[in-house]
DNA sequence: CGGTCGTTTGAAGTGGTTCAAGCCTTGTGG
DNA sequence: CCACAAGGCTTGAACCACTTCAAACGACCG
């Protein structure tokens, strides 16, 4: 399935790069679609962290991811809060309007850079555009596919399993834009933020997370995770 | 396999006249797409309780819920289940083929009748057929919002409130298809599939079910809730 | 009428929460 | 360059929500 190719110019570091790896090695991005991307002139945004993603009219409407880390989310009226999925480079989201009480937000963990995916994709119906169309359709559908793997998470695992399984989850996906190196990779999640995706108190998470440690299963330090045992976990959490 | 009768007779509009009633109440089908649903001849499906409802060929296929209960869900290697979600009549619902080792399976829980949108859709381009199209579409992604309810529910819920959430939301679904009356509805879920669906014990949802008895809430037996105090369970999971 | 499946209850155990305090790391301003 | 504040991490102790196991009971079905 990892089908790396040289699609990616070197020269300038383009923020769109890994964004187009991602989108090339999960979603089947054709070159075409690739250089349809990286030609086009939409401005890229940018959120600071702990900020709202927000569409800019009332509409729904899809980001692509360029840089950092989001997540979905919905608090509750008396705090608490659910992170449902996390976003990185490469993904494609969908940002709603805040207001909608029934769904969702989307924010900012980390500054973020993305572009919209609309605006990127209207005018001309070259081949280029239509494969990117398609491929950022398939990202959403991932991602959709992923929140049954959430519930489950959530419904039927214990807290060690639930820990593991999110950080198999992330180091696939980090995988997939070459952010894993050396057995580790950068995580931009407190132990709340984990906390709330997986229905835990960061206390447990706390704790749970040293005993992913002395089993020498993963290590969670500073905004990185080193030490990963991708077998092992993937045992933890069959 | 789908045992499709082709009773092409009066008693067809019978049943597909509760899944117009809920298309037009939940997802603004008008008048013609309603007529358009009606007329198609296509061959009503039919699963008996606890078999899967899988698509003809290999692809995931949208189909219309005429009667019954259906259920998404997922099983893990030992044995753990996991219900994602519940689909009643008027829902539409994507059925997978159940190799998908990354999505999930859609089951009949009782017996259920369903049509499948795309032979029903397949065609002619008349409005009628548009506005069905769109109102399934429509129901399609309000039950993808409602994953995001389930979401909570399972990761920052207490059990009372699970329990009482999800009667809530049958409540809802249920009165749109005008399946609720003196207070009550039926419903054909074991305390087991409860259990699945809430990610508890089934011990822990027939003692949890009894606090809402006591508290007077809601009463569910003999397949059937009763004693439905509406107001009493939003403030339990406000 | 007996068998099966679902419900109900008790008692004991465990996994996760809560509260509270101390520590470490990072960033900020003097 | 140091001092200090703020936020995140870590740990302990007590508590409680939910699970597990086991047994009995009730409803439905052939």
């Amino acid at each position: 399935m990892p089908q790396s190719q040289s699609t990616a110019k070197k020269p300038q570091n383009n923020q769109r790069d890994r964004a187009i790896l991602g989108l090339t090695r999960s979603c089947g991005l054709q070159d075409e679609g690739a250089r349809a991307l990286r030609s086009v002139a939409s401005p890229t945004e940018r959120y600071p962290a702990a900020t709202l993603i927000t569409p800019a009219g009332s509409t729904p409407r899809p980001k692509l991811i360029l840089s950092g880390w989001a997540c979905e989310l919905r608090t509750i009226e008396d705090g608490r809060r659910q992170i449902f999925s996390f976003a990185l480079a490469g993904d494609a989201v969908v940002s709603r309007p805040a207001s909608a009480a029934h769904s969702c937000v989307l924010m900012a963990l980390t500054a973020v850079e993305c572009i919209d995916v609309e605006r990127t994709l209207s005018g001309a119906q070259d081949p280029g555009r239509q494969d990117l169309a398609r491929a950022i359709e398939q990202s959403l559908q991932v991602a959709r596919e992923r929140r049954y793997t959430q519930a489950v998470r959530l419904g039927r695992r214990s807290a060690v399993e639930r820990v593991g399984d999110l950080l198999l989850e992330l180091y696939d996906r980090l995988q997939m834009v070459d952010l894993v190196e050396a057995g580790g990779f950068p995580i931009a999640l407190t132990q709340e933020h984990l906390a709330d995706a997986l229905g835990l108190s960061t206390v447990h998470v706390n704790r749970r997370l040293r005993t992913l440690r002395t089993r020498k299963l993963a290590t969670l330090r500073f905004g990185r995770v080193s030490g990963f045992d991708r077998e092992g976990l993937a045992a933890l959490a069959r």
